[in-house]
DNA sequence: TACAATGTTTTAAG
DNA sequence: CCTTAAAACATTGT
């Protein structure tokens, strides 16, 4: 489910626990959301009495600071983080409860997609420094965008958008969205595109990002009608033009387009 | 019952 | 080495 602005929205949700202190850890831990921990078991020791100090997000990444270490999680498809009273008792899916002084922090994730670990001072830095530039940061350029579409030349533009490596944050809705603004058919391949249109894209990259932030970031408000957002998931939706929209798998994902809004060309092979 | 679900990784194949 | 498709992961809801 989490995106972007999904992620930035589950992780401000424990921000009434920053300064208060760890009292108690509970985890499974043969839960599968720890597969990437290897200190697993001295994560008690490690959160023991250090105080919630700071939470960050970089697109579907999130890590919270407690003391001098981070907290670091991805919440997969299913993921979610909530703020429980104090002696909060886990249920079936909340696989890591942080107790503090009075609240506790709850990760419930039942499909396990997610992954958590807990990253050292070092090993935070190790991290942060491989980090790809933000899509509404200054290094998110133009020039950057280009070299990737000619590097993956015949990658549909769906599956290019789902690139983490490149896009951190973008996922299937935003994908679709992007690509709708755009005017772009999700099958056309990256290699393909002008220069007139890779702007476009760019731009588009950058507006949804920033409104989806906006409204979906802060309190989870519904978008506006104008978004594709509210149209794609209904059968027999109909694009704001009038038109029906279509839905195919694209890239491996379910994918939702305006067949006259985004009109195929040569290389969608096929796909209208 | 069968299938799909806003994600990532691994495997296999071209 | 690069790209791509498919499978796998685990659970819930339609």
């Amino acid at each position: 489910m989490p995106e972007l602005a999904e992620v930035a929205y589950y992780a401000k949700q424990w921000d009434a626990g920053i300064g208060q202190h760890v009292t108690k850890v509970q985890l499974h831990p043969e839960a599968r959301i720890f597969r990437q921990a290897d200190n697993l078991a001295e994560w008690t020791d490690l959160l023991a009495g250090r105080r919630y100090e700071e939470r960050w997000t970089h697109g579907k990444q999130m890590a919270f600071r407690f003391g001098k270490g981070w907290l670091w999680g991805h919440l997969g498809m299913t993921g979610k983080l909530w703020m429980a009273e104090r002696d909060h008792v886990p249920e079936k899916h909340d696989h890591l409860v942080i107790h503090l002084t009075r609240h506790a922090l709850v990760v419930t994730d039942p499909r396990m997609f997610g992954a958590w670990r807990w990253l050292s001072a070092s090993a935070w830095a190790t991290h942060e420094a491989g980090l790809a530039p933000p899509i509404l940061s200054d290094a998110f350029t133009k020039g950057l965008l280009n070299d990737f579409l000619k590097r993956r030349a015949r990658t549909p533009l769906k599956a290019l958008l789902l690139q983490q490596e490149r896009f951190p944050g973008i996922g299937n809705w935003m994908a679709d969205e992007i690509l709708w603004r755009s005017g772009l058919h999700p099958n056309r391949q990256a290699g393909s595109l002008s220069p007139k249109e890779s702007g476009l894209l760019w731009q588009k990259c950058r507006l949804v990002a920033r409104q989806a932030l906006r409204v979906i970031g802060t309190d989870w408000s519904t978008p506006p009608n104008s978004w594709l957002f509210n149209h794609r998931w209904k059968d027999g939706g109909q694009c704001p033009c009038g038109t029906p929209l279509r839905r195919a798998s694209v890239g491996g994902r379910t994918t939702c387009w305006c067949p006259r809004c985004q009109p195929a060309t040569t290389e969608t092979d096929g796909l209208t």
